[in-house]
DNA sequence: TCCGTGTTTTGAGTCATTCAAAACAGCGGT
DNA sequence: ACCGCTGTTTTGAATGACTCAAAACACGGA
């Protein structure tokens, strides 16, 4: 698989390596997903519906909780907000999100594995991750509103 | 009213400094939350519903609303969860939350002001808190359950 | 090509939360 | 102590994000 420039096979590949069969509308979600690395159900759909236009909502929600299962995605919810999807499961980092319009961006961990911190007491749990967001207003908003 | 210990003064009076009015149900939703450490809007009514009898979900929602922007509580909101209250709004401590049933705990910030943390790359955003959310298994979690 | 099981569609339902207008009640002033 | 202004509560409805369920459909192994 050289095709570093076909994220249609690619795509496909990685939804067959969970397990999981190939549909027009699921590659279209992970070709979403690549293009608008955040996105939400409601863009992600819009996205996807350019492209294969019988689908509906039900589907991606679907797909995205099947990928999510499987590890194909990452889900993450800034408070306040919908649910957001990644592609980069990988690696454990962490998000930035702009206070005032909802951008993310990635923000790479510096440790690593996680969980990349420990609370000072755990109370007596098994903590397996931790889970960070930065709050700040994205240069945009900054230039713009006061 | 001469006890000192009464929460219900020391309730009024926070309500009061925060430039409120000070109300029979936005007392009771003090004290629920001094009572319920993390409560969500429902918990909270439902506490508050036992000693005031006429009152309202909406009126609970429209208190800690209010109360948020006061700066008297703190709203957090665990991905997939509903939202949470807390009274402990002085400094800057994070949470611990059990994936499996919800439980909530305070942890202590190691470094006090916020933001705690600040990330490696900022993309040129403002960075004013840093939002940290430990998600493990609980001891009563882990002792029921495998 | 056919069939079985996984996937999509359609449509309805749920939960947490918000909006809005009218009735009500703190509390500062008289 | 009362009055009235304005903030608060009540009531009822509406919204957004998401889930549930059953029937139609299609991927991909045989």
């Amino acid at each position: 698989m050289t095709s570093l420039e076909t994220p249609v096979l690619d795509a496909a590949a990685r939804i067959r390596a969970s397990g999981l069969r190939v549909t027009e509308s699921r590659r279209a979600v992970v070709d979403a997903l690549g293009e608008r690395p955040h996105a939400s159900a409601d863009e992600i759909f819009a996205i996807v519906a350019r492209s294969v236009p019988g689908t509906s909502l039900q589907s991606v929600y679907n797909a995205l909780s099947d990928f999510a299962d499987a590890g194909l995605v990452r889900r993450i919810e800034p408070a306040g907000r919908p649910g957001l999807f990644e592609l980069r499961v990988a690696d454990n980092h962490h998000h930035l999100v702009c206070s005032r319009c909802g951008a993310v961006e990635d923000v790479d961990c510096v440790v690593g594995a996680p969980p990349c911190l420990t609370p000072a007491d755990a109370h007596g749990y098994a903590v397996q991750v931790a889970e960070v967001t930065f709050w700040g207003i994205c240069p945009s908003c900054a230039a713009s509103g006061s």
